[in-house]
DNA sequence: GCAAAAGTGTTTCGGGTACACCCATGT
DNA sequence: ACATGGGTGTACCCGAAACACTTTTGC
């Protein structure tokens, strides 16, 4: 079936920058791809919009279909629409940052998706289109964002370590933080609870586990308290 | 002419949250609808991308064609896309925030212009599509970037007393400064200059001019150095 | 000469940073 | 018992905030 209108129209698609934290690393999804423009460059996962869909059910399916990959949380980045950024047809492209649990990311070989696989950020391959500068958005946004909401939980399993957390946040910023201090800090913020286990399998003393607390998140920014790292 | 594709595409637009400083407000170009949906109520500036142009070249023309206004500082927001936005068929568009120096914000009466108008955006009428929601999204970024990055000058002309300086400030973040603390921080960020001239016309002893020196921001950047307000 | 706004330094306070040792556990 | 990482408190310092008077100029 055809589709026609009075003027014409860019094709519109979604790409997603999904993260996952694992090993210490920050770690990307791209997609090889089969055939040109950019034949066997990396590219993003994404895909055309669909009528019936918002971007953001756009840009988890095409997720999911291109990489198995569910349960993401997803923020936009920005549209992309320069001219020139697709040579088979003006594309207009709403991209979208991707994190999540490092235990959902297991990658599942599709049909679309045998050539899915993960890459640290600073060990990207050669990349398709604009992607390059998809993805140095997306990490400037990770880091503006990490600082002032509580999206780093959405890099970490349900129930983690201090550590772990740290670790994150020193990856994300590039930076190291002082042990106390930074304990002290996410503590006094007051939206972690201690859940009253500790780490398993730990090779020495075990870790206390605490998770994130949405609702006194909630509380915290209803009484206009900043999350400020 | 007719353009026919496989797949059904939306249609794409651009919108501008166009913004001045005057008279100590900040205001908001606005245009009446003149037909359904939301006839008689008011719009974002905005329309069609072209096949052959930016989304950035599509938003400044946009907002020149229906309002007359040119030379307009204008950073992307974001893309929306929810399937019922626009009632008339599926359209996804991106929108800009714009800002302007006062003197270049004199409106036209074009022919798609004729009921445009400024609004003060604490005074605005009802609004059609999600432009309510735009308009919220482009105050946040705009409150969150003018602390980050000297983008308060575009609100300005190019020489001004510190006194707009710090208004415009106290507008746009709802918060009142010192006057000593305020000028100690902006001179010592080192991108104002003065430029040796005064105010004129003023009823009383008249304030030095100064003007933003992009040179200077820029030598302070690569110096790593924050802007920070 | 007076009304109105411009311009200018110092002190205080609090939050952020620096810093080192003991504890618990697995091997 | 030892190696490994977990967990904890205090002192200092710097930068932000508070604060009031003199100067200039138009009327």
């Amino acid at each position: 079936m055809k589709h026609t209108y009075d003027y014409p129209r860019p094709a519109v698609t979604t790409d997603c920058v999904a993260l996952r934290f694992s090993a210490g690393h920050l770690k990307l999804v791209l997609i090889q791809r089969a055939h040109k423009p950019f034949k066997n460059a990396w590219a993003l996962p994404g895909g055309f919009l669909d009528m019936d869909e918002d971007l953001k059910t756009c840009v988890c399916r095409e997720l999911e279909e291109e990489t198995g990959i569910t349960n993401v949380f997803v923020e936009q980045i920005k549209a992309y629409g320069t001219v020139d950024r697709d040579p088979r047809g003006r594309t207009v492209s709403v991209a979208f940052l991707g994190l999540m649990n490092p235990d959902d990311s297991q990658l599942d070989a599709g049909d679309d998706a045998s050539d899915a696989q993960w890459f640290r950020i600073d060990q990207l391959p050669k990349l398709a289109f604009d992607h390059g500068q998809v993805i140095k958005d997306a990490l400037a946004l990770l880091r503006t964002k990490v600082r002032s909401e509580p999206i780093g939980f959405e890099l970490l399993p349900k129930k983690f370590p201090l550590r772990d957390l740290q670790r994150l946040y020193e990856i994300i910023l590039d930076q190291s933080f002082d042990k106390r201090n930074f304990r002290r800090r996410i503590l006094d913020l007051g939206v972690l609870v201690d859940v009253g286990q500790v780490e398993k399998n730990s090779k020495h003393r075990a870790a206390k586990l605490y998770r994130f607390d949405r609702k006194k998140y909630k509380q915290m920014k209803k009484n206009e308290v900043a999350f400020k790292l």
